[in-house]
DNA sequence: CTGTTAGCGCGTTCAC
DNA sequence: GTGAACGCGCTAACAG
């Protein structure tokens, strides 16, 4: 119809191996041994395709290969709570790393936990190459894992069912211990513990091995309860000095962004100076712990070992799903700040 | 060989719409039919077939749906701060935006600015529906775009080349001229202005906004470098400290980040106490500046009604990518906080 | 080293 | 409403 209008002008599409095979005068499977690591392919008609692909703006369809090859070269990134300060680090890590080693980031950020089917349901459809995930799993979940041969890593989460599960985390009770040993040595004896939210299982770890560590010094201390915020710290604060008539040397925080909301409620609320009239410690080691106003004594996650860990494994897994799991533990390191009279 | 050994064992591979035909007894363009909507099929039909579906564990491929569609339902999201405090939020709400509309995201979170073509490379080989980008571009990238028919939203960022761009942004010369006016009525005449990277042209424009309307009120600030972050926020005071001979009745910092890095210094290094002896406004909003530490004096960013934009301005343009360019600009909320004495 | 061939899993005509 | 047949763009044998 159009009287020959487009002496080439169907561009509407990207150009495919087929295109550049043509205008280099070869076979589209040469093409596409050029564009693989490994291909057998003479330099010369190497050098020809490379040049034809470039005038032509070619770039392989890593959708069509992925169909082909089984491999997408993608990696689904689960992470709940984006929005609490610790994981944009992680979520750079792993990207950085994920991306280093020619994968894409599938991200899915989820609000609460309860979004995990649905996003486990994309997960299966894209065909991921294997899962890092930072978010609660149920033990079902982790079998639709297996079921549909997708490696995962565990990231700060430890599973809950029978079965060990790759994972990467901070040894949390150790750094706690840390933690309480250095504020009994500073001679505090009446705490407090503000603890995260109920289904975290990091959480849950680091409050009970506190509590154990009080224990075995002969000391109770008051607890109550939190989500990781910082308005739930500054709310918990308030609950434990009533709770503990107003009598407290020292609170545990189960994270760092309570621990700030704390000492906010303590200088605020009370007038508190600290550390003089009470400690306050939390963990993690997120920016913010180090900023003057805070100087949070804290435990600093390892994060970047810690990402590099979870990546490699799951890198691992994917090239030898035999793989058996794995638990790659990693100790924080006590960062004394000044919220703290430590000993 | 192995006698009889799997009678039905080959879940190795995950189960296609032809397994699902064979179990429902239909053909396999039937099966896709049920999965796509609009796809005319008998209700009793489609029931066996969901019915074989659910039983094998069936899920559509999406790599090869989007081989034939032409549309993979991916997303790319570019960011290049990721850790910078501002833009966990931003992606949480693309994120979950996106995932609301059917579509993933494809992250790429950028460490600096020159890893923009890395990137783009990767956006173009997964033939992605189109792209958010929160990253400079060059004009050369936004060229990119349209050469590969991929629909691109920036977030925050101008674009620097002759021709416009769709992209939401906030209003920052409205937001900088509210704090600057309530900053004069308060009584301040000594300025201090603390900079984004150079590069940046969101920095930019606050600043220079902030010094325009200084300038007619007959005004000329010190002004010194930053880099958005907490530390060169302190640094950035101190460095303005020194420039007026320790004479500064406010200082206006490009993000909250640096003003609350300059409200540490101003603290910690001067003993000065924030707003009685100096002011200090930021721009953004973001979590920490409402900490009881700081109530930071800024600018916040209406980052939900911003990111449903970007998405919907994106989806638009998949569905009709001849649609003009857009910029959509909202306007900032001064929020009062408590570093500044305002008139 | 090169080209030919045969699919990967699904969406989409088009007849029936 | 349904199924047969084809092709999306690419990789992986295989034969030359």
């Amino acid at each position: 119809m159009s009287g020959r209008a487009s002496p080439r002008n169907d561009q509407a599409r990207q150009p495919t191996s087929y295109d550049v095979a043509q205008a280099a005068g070869v076979s589209q499977s040469a093409v596409s041994r050029c564009f693989r690591p490994g291909g057998s392919i003479a330099p010369e008609t190497r050098a020809r395709v490379l040049k034809a692909a470039r005038e032509l703006g070619y770039q392989p369809n890593a959708i069509a290969s992925g169909l082909k090859a089984k491999r997408s070269n993608l990696v689904a990134v689960l992470i709940s709570n984006l929005t609490n300060l610790y994981y944009p680090e992680v979520l750079a890590g792993l990207s950085r790393r994920l991306n280093a080693s020619d994968n894409r980031v599938l991200l899915f950020a989820l609000e609460t936990e309860d979004e995990v089917d649905a996003a486990l349901d994309q997960v299966w459809r894209y065909r991921v190459d294997g899962a890092i995930v930072a978010a609660r799993l149920q033990a079902a979940q982790l079998r639709a894992f297996q079921r549909h041969r997708v490696p995962v890593v565990l990231y700060n989460r430890l599973s809950d069912g029978p079965d060990p599960v790759p994972s990467v985390a901070c040894d949390s009770p150790g750094g706690e211990r840390m933690l309480v040993d250095r504020l009994l040595a500073g001679g505090h004896r009446r705490f407090g513990l503000i603890c995260g939210p109920e289904d975290n299982t990091v959480g849950r770890s680091r409050v009970e091995a506190a509590r154990a560590r009080l224990g075995a010094a002969g000391l109770t201390p008051a607890v109550t309860g939190g989500s990781f915020d910082h308005d739930s710290g500054a709310q918990g604060f308030r609950r434990l000095m009533t709770q503990s008539g107003n009598a407290l040397d020292a609170v545990i925080c189960a994270n760092d962004l309570m621990a700030i909301g704390a000492i906010d409620a303590a200088r605020e609320v009370y007038g508190l100076d600290v550390p003089r009239d009470v400690s306050v410690v939390g963990f993690d080691g997120v920016g913010p712990a180090a900023w003057a106003s805070y100087r949070l004594t804290t435990v600093r996650q390892p994060v970047d070992r810690m990402t590099e860990a979870a990546v490699s494994m799951l890198l691992e897994r994917v090239a030898d799903p035999e793989l058996p799991p794995e638990v790659r533990t990693f100790a924080g390191k006590l960062v004394p700040g000044g919220s703290a009279r430590l000993g």
